[in-house]
DNA sequence: TGTACATCAGTGAACGCGCGTTCACTGATGTAC
DNA sequence: TGTACATCAGTGAACGCGCGTTCACTGATGTAC
């Protein structure tokens, strides 16, 4: 971008003063991209920067609003990235495999952004509604195309308790994949695809041939409510 | 167990300087417990221990390795835990339910100390071969139960696969649970049903079932390379 | 056209704090003779 | 039985460092008159 990255910068021209904003987040984001990097600091964000260590709080109260911005820009590169992944026709288990592939794929190739998009409860996070969470677009898309798949409405519970599912599966395997990396993981590819024809095939309704162990024995467990 | 756990503690007496060694764990395991907890220093161990500062490299030489401590003693509770739960007798699938369900019940109720076990690459574990990293047995017990309901051996490349699938679910769901608790989830213990009964049955052999879409569409998917 | 003032986009020194780490020290208890 | 020494289980002062935060300041650029 510049010419002289680790040098001081020079001031931005009147009235765009809020580039400076734009720089802070971004060296954030780099300084958070390794995954086992000491915790963020507002001086070292200022030192990336090449600014004054004052001249952070001319945009951020402190470092978790930082945190939450950068985990907000990484939220609606994933939605991009996943809107280019999935091609909007084809079969609905093709879109889902696809974008569940592309989030893996971000989480993996991202794993210190990922760790701070889902990272312990972000305080600033605590209430906020769910339809505003950051990654709820990511969410929508899924229920969406899961509802088609099942043939039912996207307000279906059956389409959301699935869709959760796929995602509780698709956050294992990039938190797993990036903490225990000596695991001896089979392909993602095929992992993926696999994964999720698992879970959907379970809400097409299998429950009876899935199930060979006595019906009743796990009365708690008669559960597919919405068949 | 102490009458005075704020005051200065007494020195422990001659022949027992390991006890020391036991406390410096439980305190640091206090202090993670709590998963929004600033990161764990030193000092605020001895703080917690009623200790010197240095007193703790009595015992250990650094904080990474007082935390791989405590995490390899959450593990080993989370082994026993997870045999209590578990009754020998009883059909496969049920014993596998019950295990999945004390995993999970551990985590959720542990939030800070599943993070500790959990969290990105401890440096100290670089070089650890997969059947000495902390947790193994858990997961060596799984494959077992899984190797059974398949009626395979659990040396079979499709029990561990499917088993993998399992945990990396597991893993999701209570990372999730934690770091998105104002999320709707469904009622935990069903849905461990649920999930678990939609993985196993994707290992029984019921791919062709499973899959309306054209076979072939996706050319890497064919990947039932054991069936 | 000049000039006083306002605004913008930051700077730089200074503070008090908690941290990891070092070093020599302490004081009770055991052991050799 | 006494006594010198060794060992164990820690302590306490001190260090230099990086941190968040404060405060008054700077210097270029625009604007009113």
């Amino acid at each position: 971008m510049e010419t002289a990255e680790t040098q001081k910068r020079q001031r931005n021209p009147r009235g765009q003063g809020g580039q400076l904003r734009d720089d802070i987040i971004e060296a954030a984001s780099k300084l958070l991209a390794d995954p086992a990097a000491p915790p963020l600091t507002l001086r070292a964000v200022a030192r990336e920067v090449g600014v004054a260590a004052t001249s952070v709080y001319l945009h951020f109260a402190d470092i978790q609003s930082l945190v939450l911005a950068v985990s907000e820009r990484r939220f609606s590169e994933l939605v991009k990235l996943q809107d280019e992944f999935v091609v909007t026709d084809g079969p609905p288990r093709d879109r889902i495999v696809a974008g569940c592939r592309a989030y893996c794929e971000f989480g993996i190739e991202n794993p210190g952004h990922y760790q701070v998009m889902f990272s312990q409860p972000l305080r600033a996070l605590e209430y906020v509604p769910v339809e505003q969470m950051p990654g709820y677009a990511v969410f929508t898309e899924l229920i969406e195309s899961v509802a088609e798949y099942m043939e039912r409405l996207p307000s279906d519970p059956a389409a959301f308790e699935t869709a959760t599912m796929i995602w509780q599966w698709l956050h294992g395997t990039v938190s797993l994949r990036i903490s225990r990396q000596r695991f001896p993981w089979p392909a993602l590819d095929l992992q993926v695809a696999d994964a999720v024809d698992r879970i959907l095939a379970g809400a097409k309704g299998l429950s009876l041939v899935r199930c060979p162990v006595a019906p009743g024995s796990f009365p708690g467990d008669a559960h597919h409510r919405t068949f």
